[in-house]
DNA sequence: CAGTGGTCTAGACCACTGG
DNA sequence: CAGTGGTCTAGACCACTGG
């Protein structure tokens, strides 16, 4: 990989906002004397301010100056997924594997699929003992081959397939659903059944756009939130909804 | 508003994807070419060409050119608010004013928007006839002392404050949950009490930060969906979801 | 190979902010 | 007012794609 400047730029402004130098309402420096400062272009150096405004660390505004975005907006911005942030609140979350099978895909996951067999994996989350999530993966019988049951409750699929080196994961769509919970999900969840939960169903490609992984998570609406970031709107109305068929 | 190159551009070459001009396959014009034919800069050019890559609607790849972006993606890029995708589709969306009132602020509300006195409007949204949600906008007593119920009946908060000058509007923060209905959503949505919703919350801030309207959205489980486009992941697990309290 | 997008430079004018 | 970020120009070299 060829070494980019602007990257490189963003790279240090991203180390050095996050040291604090430039916290509460401190401005940084103006985009001369970041020109000079990193012996670049003013449309390079802009470059990676854009890059980093894009990713919630700055904002600017005109005639006023570039500074650290709003912590709310920083975090986030790096919110992540549920399990790093329990970790980094101190809850370790426990890991249960309730099921692990190769079966015959159902029409729905061999239509996302596109394959007959998978491996089928269910697991509950839990979060100092109370229960946060059930969740279903499905994976092609090919991917899944090398996977044991003490993997899956080991480690992450992610881990699994992205770090082993057996798939490079790309992007994903994420669908975010209400629903009511079924009796398996009540039962595994320890709430009522039919009591409102969130379903979130998510489509992993690989980079080159092939659809390799589908989860499904389920959770207790009462303990689960999504949260968005959105940097500018044109409407107040909520963004990504739509209408089910 | 200053007419920017730019950003004429930008929608011109969304117009004319739209269009179906370059679909399946078909190259735009090259960036040398699209300099020629709108007389700009490459880097204005570029910068349109960004944007649009951006929301979703184009892609590029070196030594080959800019072609219109993978379907699934630019539906999502462009899904924008519920009732521009109701009127790409047809649908004339209707806006039904049920309650329009100076009130004192609840603790919840003037935590969020810091004043005693708002402006409360309860508005409930149809398709095609059907429901589809039920939506309550509060904003501070100084923003909606010059809107009359007709104003909020005909257009949305958004064009009502920022195209009409009343406040310059920045990014918005959304939650999103899961609920279930309470007596009044069930009444003005026509479901069940009990049945499972979506509840949407958002607070949209001004330019300089300062958050000036607090919006809440519940939908029907059963019609309605978030969709969000992920380009690339470092897990599987839904993103954004945080533990509530 | 010729042509493409990706990065980068050294300038310019403008709208906007704070004092 | 001087200084700021926002936009825009006319160039340049590079890595990469397809034939």
């Amino acid at each position: 990989m060829r070494e980019l400047r602007y990257r490189k730029i963003a790279d240090d402004l991203r180390r050095r906002v996050a040291a604090g130098e430039f916290a509460s309402g401190r401005l940084l420096p103006s985009e001369s004397e970041l020109t000079s400062a990193y012996d670049a272009s003013r449309v390079t150096v802009r470059k990676a301010l854009e890059a980093l405004r894009a990713e919630g660390v700055l904002d600017a505004r005109q005639g006023l100056g570039w500074f650290a975005a709003d912590p709310v907006r920083q975090s986030l911005g790096r919110l992540g997924t549920i399990e790093s942030q329990l970790a980094a609140s101190g809850v370790v979350p426990e890991r249960l594997v309730l099921d692990f099978a190769f079966t015959r895909a159902s029409r729905r996951v061999r239509a996302v699929l596109g394959v007959d067999t998978v491996l089928r994996v269910r697991r509950l989350n839990r979060a100092d003992g109370a229960p946060f999530a059930r969740v279903t993966v499905w994976v092609p019988e090919s991917l899944g081959a090398g996977l044991s049951r003490n993997d899956v409750e080991r480690s992450s699929f992610y881990d699994l397939l992205e770090r082993a080196g057996v798939a490079r994961l790309g992007g994903a769509t994420q669908t975010i659903g209400a629903a009511a919970a079924s009796e398996a999900d009540a039962h595994v969840l320890e709430i009522p059944v039919g009591s409102p939960v969130l379903r979130c169903e998510r489509v992993t490609r690989t980079v080159d756009g092939e659809p390799v992984i589908l989860a499904e998570h389920v959770f207790p609406a009462h303990r689960t939130e999504f949260v968005v970031d959105l940097p500018a709107v044109d409407s107040i109305a909520p963004s990504g909804l739509r209408l089910v068929e």
